[in-house]
DNA sequence: CAATAGATCATCT
DNA sequence: GATGATCTATTGC
């Protein structure tokens, strides 16, 4: 990726909404596998009901509370990882989740980590297949993105048309509006609307 | 094509 | 002890 560059930590000290729009067409590295952002989610902190620091700072959500620029990575479900990246200054635990990947690169250690599936979009359409295609883990959580093996570049694409819709599977505040998505990307998880 | 059940465990009450 | 920011396979039209 020849003049790519890594996001400075001051773009994440910003609020979620604005880090989670921004993040879109960006790419995510991890040694020689990276994708294309296409698909995130903003989770706003202590107001936000659906986010894990609305219940205050414990354990867990402690990264969310450090500085910007960091991973949050978490076990749901006993059985996939998500991945979301530390927004706004210390103290303010705003974040973004990464829902969905386009591969660019490290395509064929992709699919031997996820040797069910044949298209290669699909390989990371969705915020538990992506960590498993990248080989993200809890390990991770904490990592800062702006020096070490994982982090995030720009290389100056641009995405022609993004959307805004809710966000997916969660049960409060169901209905705000905080999930962005390159339009008629493939790799969007859900890309498929159902009806209205 | 749409709906749903099952896998499986860290975290918080 | 209940509950998830999920995914896949399977069942039912």
């Amino acid at each position: 990726m020849a003049g790519a560059v890594i996001l400075p930590r001051s773009f994440y000290a910003r609020p979620a909404e604005t880090v989670a729009r921004d993040l879109l067409g960006k790419i995510l590295v991890h040694g020689p596998a990276a994708g294309r952002i296409v698909e995130v989610e903003a989770y706003l902190g202590e107001s936000d009901p659906a986010a894990h620091a609305f219940r205050g700072l414990t354990p867990r959500t402690r990264v969310l509370y450090g500085d910007p620029g960091h991973a949050y990575v978490y076990l749901i479900y006993g059985m996939y990882e998500c991945l979301n990246l530390v927004a706004e200054p210390p103290g303010s635990p705003g974040c973004v989740l990464i829902r969905a990947l386009e591969p660019l690169a490290g395509i064929a250690a992709m699919r031997k980590r996820r040797p069910q599936v044949h298209a290669v979009h699909q390989l990371a359409s969705g915020p538990g297949k992506l960590t498993r295609a990248m080989a993200i883990t809890r390990r991770h959580n904490g990592a800062d993105l702006t020096a070490g093996l994982l982090r995030v570049e720009a290389d100056g694409w641009c995405p022609p048309a993004t959307a805004v819709s809710p966000r997916i599977g969660i049960r409060s505040a169901a209905d705000w509006p905080l999930r962005f998505y390159v339009e008629g990307n493939p790799a969007v998880s859900r890309s498929r609307s159902v009806s209205d």
